[in-house]
RNA sequence: GGAGAGGUGGCCGAGUGGCCGAAGGCAGCUGCCUGCUAAGCAGUUAAUCGGGUAAAACCGGUUCUAGGGUUCGAAUCCCUACCUCUCCGCCA
């Protein structure tokens, strides 16, 4: 189970603290070459020695066989097996210690993307859409979804807790129709294939995808299986192929799926928590590309484009921008969020993120390809993309969509999938 | 939950202690032949690690689900875990 290329970081040690150091994680380099070399060291010892005893062994096989005594070779090689079996341990520790500090080793991020600390430091490279001017103070989500009687979020807390909703009659009807347009969209026009993902996974998918050593915290555990609930279709749809070698007509693979994510947002109580915008389970439809690496940032423009087409059909402004170093995902080596604008919180939300992992989730998953007819075998390139969230959608229609009177205008393309209705009203 | 069977290379499938990295088939690749969307013949094709090289070649190690054990030596014997399949039961 590797992470970065051990080779790369034997040969770049510096690069990688930089780019370490640009994500503001913490991976100990140094600690990784020391244990590298102590390998390779005991590996070239206990070589020798195998050699040796396969060359005898062999001869002892052929005395045997003639029928004449071997008990000294025996006796000589009983002694060598045992040194063996000594360096073996040796080296399963070294190992062990390799691939802990491997499995905490941050991708490196593009040379495209911008260095920098926090969220002030991303760019804008794009902007949609006119922000619409309201004749009275627009409400924000929770107040109109509540007032068409689509959204129910203090039931939400009676049943579950905090972070978790009710969204009865039209607004779950309007959630509907909003996955369906989505996977329509991504499927007739986008070329993706759709699937149904499991919603929980093994340990093995979560440490593919990158959620697990590192993001542990913020996810659903089952202790009494080991199995976790998926933050998002990424986890499945990426580690579906996962241990494969794939055939080279098989990519690029497009896949896209809906499903529930359950994050425990640990640590992020406090504001920005009011309505739907952060809460512990919500819906999601996701699009994953497996690709070949040299057209991986084309597939990732591509990605971004495949989400915005979302935003633009249902006439939502937004705005793009690329995530700078500090602010990148663990696993990602270039990320672009995008965001609407909900005018109810006058705040731009996050609605999806499409991130280029080149080969990162395919070392830790073992997921690689053939690059051409019985050719060699290579990692392929992972991305992904939300096309969209669900809720904080969800909160842009109502938020830009709601009239003075207290109604919701239903955007144009989601009225096929609500049987023509164009007005949600309380 | 009960009973049974099984996990081998890109796929299918043989192999019960040394001559097995592994027969055979399929698929792939390379030639030959054939003049016709094909068939035939011959050859060839695992992954991974270390060394080596400009890169190859090459040398060596490991790998037959995983982990442990027996042995000079394990795909092959023993133990454990996981997974898959079939039958029965239960259930949306």
């Amino acid at each position: 189970m590797k992470v970065l290329d051990p080779k790369f970081i034997r040969q770049n040690p510096d690069v990688v603290k930089q780019a370490i150091a640009n994500k503001g994680e913490k991976a100990d380099v140094d600690g990784f070459l020391a244990a590298d070399e102590k390998r390779r060291e005991i590996i070239s010892t206990v070589e020798k020695l195998k050699a040796e005893r396969n060359t005898v062994t062999a001869e002892i096989a052929k005395l045997k066989k003639g029928g004449q005594n071997a008990d000294e070779m025996i006796a000589k090689m009983r002694a060598v097996g045992d040194e063996i079996a000594n360096y073996d341990k040796k080296l399963q520790e070294v190992e062990a210690e390799i691939n802990n500090l491997l499995l905490w080793m941050p991708n490196m991020p593009h040379s495209s993307v911008p260095v920098g600390k926090t969220d002030a430091d991303n760019v804008e490279v794009k902007k949609w859409g006119e922000i619409k001017t309201f004749d009275f103070k627009p409400r924000s989500h929770w107040e109109i979804g509540e007032m068409i009687g689509g959204l129910d979020i203090k039931h939400g807390a009676t049943v579950s807790g905090s972070g978790f909703y009710f969204l009865t009659g039209p607004g779950a009807r309007l959630e509907r129709a909003l996955i369906n347009f989505m996977l329509d969209l991504h499927t007739l026009k986008h070329g993706y294939t759709e699937v149904m993902v499991p919603y929980i996974v093994g340990p093995n998918a979560m440490r593919g995808t990158g959620q697990i050593p590192k993001l542990a915290e913020d996810m659903y555990h089952i202790e009494k299986e080991d199995l976790y609930l998926i933050p998002t279709a990424e986890v499945s749809l990426t580690n579906m192929f996962a241990e494969e070698i794939l055939q080279p007509d098989s990519l690029p693979k497009k896949i896209c799926a809906f499903s529930p994510c359950f994050r425990r947002e640990a640590g992020s109580y406090g504001k920005e928590n009011r309505g739907i915008v952060r809460v512990h389970q919500f819906h999601k439809v996701e699009m994953v590309k497996i690709v070949e690496p040299d057209s991986s940032y084309d597939e990732l423009e591509k990605l971004v484009g495949n989400a915005e087409a979302v935003l633009q059909a249902l006439g939502l402004p937004y705005r793009v921008r690329i995530l700078c170093t500090g602010d990148l995902s663990f696993a990602a080596a270039k990320c672009y969020d995008l965001e609407l604008y909900a005018p109810g919180m006058d705040a731009w939300l996050e609605v999806s993120s499409c991130s280029n992992f080149e080969d990162f989730q395919a070392r830790r998953m073992n997921l690689r390809y053939r690059t051409e007819k019985g050719g060699k075998t290579a990692f392929p390139h992972t991305l992904n993309g939300s096309g969209l969230a669900l809720p904080r959608t969800m909160a842009g229609i109502l938020e830009n969509y709601q009239t003075k009177s207290g109604e919701v205008i239903i955007p144009e393309p989601l009225r096929p999938y609500m049987g023509g209705l164009e007005v949600l009203k309380g």
